[in-house]
DNA sequence: CGAGCGTTTGAAATCGGTCAACAGCAGTGG
DNA sequence: CCACTGCTGTTGACCGATTTCAAACGCTCG
């Protein structure tokens, strides 16, 4: 793991590209070059390091500046829950605010990089910019409603459906960020998904074949093309059976 | 759904029994003075009644001054799937706070009572008092990591720890509110533990009656009594308590 | 006291898990 | 450059935990 204090203006939220995601949403101008005081460091992961363990004291969240992560838990007897991937602009970090602790390890799925953003600083300066209050606050909000809807689908629906919601949302999350929500590459392995979306890697490998046969999609490794997003839709459950 | 102003001094904050789960927690007692002018008004629900609905404008959240409910979010087909029950002290709402719009429902499990907190009032509040802002961070911090719980529990485990896990959270929920951890009530039917828990009715029903067999709870209809914690420990895949 | 849920229990069906074998690709080193 | 090795992913056969279907029981409340 390996630091970067920032020292030139390209690198700074107000120059920053991800501006549109991460914390300075919804900031004016001058706001957002308060912010740039926040973050003065960096650190930058190569693929498989972590960025923080479940148990590390917390003093800081995260803002994912280019990378993937998975954010997972571990129980006693070793099985694992990914509770979350992770794509540029995103906050990390944010469950460990409660007790000061991490309550789960990020883990680079490629190389990345991520802005030290210390807590204490974050909620001194967000005393005085209600802006940057009020987008902590639904950065929060959006991480319990997508924990929400990870739960709906992990409670409610069949494994088909987990799967096809998850390539959904993985494309729409490619989509606003600039990239093709028609054809990516997973940065997961099939182990990952099959945590995520609680079920077996064989489970995953066969419902990736099962969409191929049906011409929903194509496959190859961990490159996906999605050939026919309305049926991947139905199948997702927008109007289901049983 | 009832509302209603408070207007003597013995409902609010400062004297409320809650005050040791709720917003108050950490603050000085001048502190807790002010917070007392946050919240002007609660709302009685009777059973069955909703707090809020999915879709809801939303521009408050909601302490639990007594009673128990439940949040739900409903898929399209009809599919339900509740994302939490909710004890005298805690705050709901907070997923709707992203987009300014409610992403669940909350529905009273028996009669209840919640505190209007209005959001606006809270973010200037908390841009005053530090120790509220922490303490509200901490809040919705600990709805995420319990959500991830909730995840590790219906993504990797079998329907029997879930359960077991299930049970153990709320008699230690019950505890913390001086009530018995050993014996209490469920306010939530067969079917919202179902769906809680990512299981049949049936199911719910036939581990209840394994769980009488093997002599680690007695339960009749909703009345528990749990008589070997440690068995109960261990089939919820814990050496020790979490 | 009877109607209607909510709950329990049984039997059959099935989705996804487990076990096992193999294929494909990447990295290493001779 | 190729053989070797290890890791990831695919596929098949079988198994079993949970669901589904069905029926009966027993609270609760009007």
């Amino acid at each position: 793991m390996n630091h970067i204090p920032i020292a030139d203006a390209s690198n700074k939220c107000s120059t920053c590209l991800l501006g549109s995601f991460c914390l300075p949403v919804g900031l004016s101008i001058e706001d957002v070059a308060k912010v740039d005081t926040l973050v003065t460091e960096r650190l930058r992961l190569k693929k498989g390091e972590t960025l923080y363990r479940q148990g590390d004291a917390l003093n800081a969240v995260y803002g994912l500046r280019f990378g993937t992560l998975k954010t997972h838990i571990t129980l006693s007897d070793g099985r694992e829950q990914i509770t979350g991937f992770h794509l540029p602009g995103e906050i990390v970090g944010l469950d460990g605010i409660g007790d000061l602790h991490q309550q789960s390890t990020a883990t680079a799925l490629e190389d990345s990089e991520a802005c030290i953003i210390p807590m204490a600083d974050l909620e001194s300066m967000a005393r005085l910019l209600p802006s940057l209050q009020q987008q902590f606050h639904r950065i929060l909000s959006r991480e319990i409603s997508q924990d929400h809807s990870h739960l709906l689908s992990l409670g409610s629906m069949r494994a088909e459906e987990r799967l096809a919601n998850f390539l959904l949302n993985l494309a729409e999350r490619y989509s606003l960020r600039g990239y093709s929500g028609q054809e990516f590459n997973l940065r997961m392995s099939r182990e990952d998904i099959g945590s995520y979306l609680g079920m077996q890697i064989e489970t995953v490998s066969r419902l990736f074949s099962r969409f191929t046969e049906a011409g929903v999609l194509q496959i190859k490794l961990r490159n996906v093309k999605l050939l026919d997003v309305t049926a991947l839709n139905e199948i997702a459950g927008q109007k289901s059976q049983r």
